[in-house]
DNA sequence: GGCAAGATTTAGGCATGGCTAAAAAAACTG
DNA sequence: CAGTTTTTTTAGCCATGCCTAAATCTTGCC
């Protein structure tokens, strides 16, 4: 971006921040090796871009990179992540709750806005919300303190059967967000792994986690 | 900024966006000639840079700039102008009335948010607030179809003597904002242009405006 | 009219964050 | 273990938006 347009108070640029946060998603949701490449394709842009932001932000001391190994975060890195996701889920919790935004058509936005507002829009935010504990797509919100409140998410089409499990979709993609919907499937419900009538290519962007977890908080 | 911060829906880059902005106020504010020179010192560049984004500007047919003349704005880059400061303003007035913002501390956090929210954004915000005429600082809400809702303004150390206003304070200097707030002369306060008991210097930064123009609506 | 002051442009750079194409290095695989 | 494939880096380049320093041009005043 422009220098001066993301928020004042910002130890990271908008596309630092992305990087922290792909990195740390790709290892919550995706058991693979993180490579640059695939940083690569999630952020779209080039191979050598990613290999070269990684490398800064190595030599910074966020990120690890063993050669030909996985990409990873250190403390510092997966703090300064974990700050990126609890902007973005509270800021789309905001605008399901706020402002009437429809829970798929709030990801471009918070993308967007993650990167821009203070500390202290995002400290009112979560007061007047309440101080949730998750987003609009199931996804918990983490602490101010860095504390992910985790669950243990796996996907739909790999669950166990017939588990009671909660549902969890990524919000990436509007298109399952509203499949899914259509058949019942949204952020919080109820589900059995077996059963849910998804074919198997939406069911593997579908993620549960056991109900035991954060649903009787 | 860096490309991909800013609005999805965005036509102009944040600095572009500040620059019809700046233009706008100080024809607005301001009597004296536009010049390069002024907008450089207003948007804290060099004159070489104000020179060369105003040259962009013109031959994108947003400004115009006779040789040697004032800078000024095409219909379009009015239009333009005005979208900004409806979002800059709308802005404002969220994060007092829903956030609780003070009124000194909505500048800097509404100077970055104003390029990075969607159109779906601020007629969000806009409905929430009940369509507000006007923000915290006095200033009108331009609406979306460009009307700029313009009440004539002067300063308060050049109004006539004896006359009934009401305050307008500019928002970009927070001392101020305090020192007349604490003799409780706040955005909105009626006034008479005598007696109002400022130096001579914070009162050239008052700008008032006749009670009869906005207030009765 | 001449000249200083102000306004503007030119020239040459810098940083960020992208890009492609090609080289190099390590890791699988038969 | 040798070859293929994948991963990563290098080299050279682009655009934006900013910088300084040095012209150059116009205006306005005496």
């Amino acid at each position: 971006m422009s220098p001066g347009t993301h928020a004042p108070d910002a130890e990271f640029s908008p596309s630092e921040e992305n990087y922290l946060k792909v990195v740390y998603g790709l290892r919550e949701w995706d058991p693979q090796k993180v490579t640059t490449g695939r940083l690569a394709a999630k952020l779209a842009v080039s191979p050598a871009s990613a290999s070269a932001m990684v490398a800064k932000l190595v030599s910074r001391g966020f990120m690890v990179h063993p050669p030909y190994g996985s990409v990873g975060l250190t403390e510092s890195g997966r703090s300064a992540a974990l700050k990126v996701i609890r902007r973005h889920r509270l800021i789309e919790t905001f605008l399901v709750d706020q402002l009437d935004y429809t829970w798929d058509e709030v990801h471009d936005e918070a993308e967007i806005l993650e990167h821009t507002v203070s500390e202290r829009f995002i400290d009112r935010i979560d007061a007047l919300l309440g101080h949730p504990e998750g987003d609009p797509h199931g996804d918990p919100i983490p602490t101010a303190d860095g504390d992910s409140r985790l669950p243990n998410a796996t996907r739909l089409d790999h669950a166990p059967a017939e588990t009671a499990v909660v549902v969890r979709i990524s919000d990436a993609d509007p298109d399952v967000l509203r499949t899914c919907a259509a058949k019942g499937i949204v952020p919080g419900a109820a589900l059995h792994t077996r059963g849910h009538g998804l074919t198997d290519d939406d069911a593997a962007a579908v993620w549960v986690r056991p109900t035991t977890l954060l649903d009787e908080g």
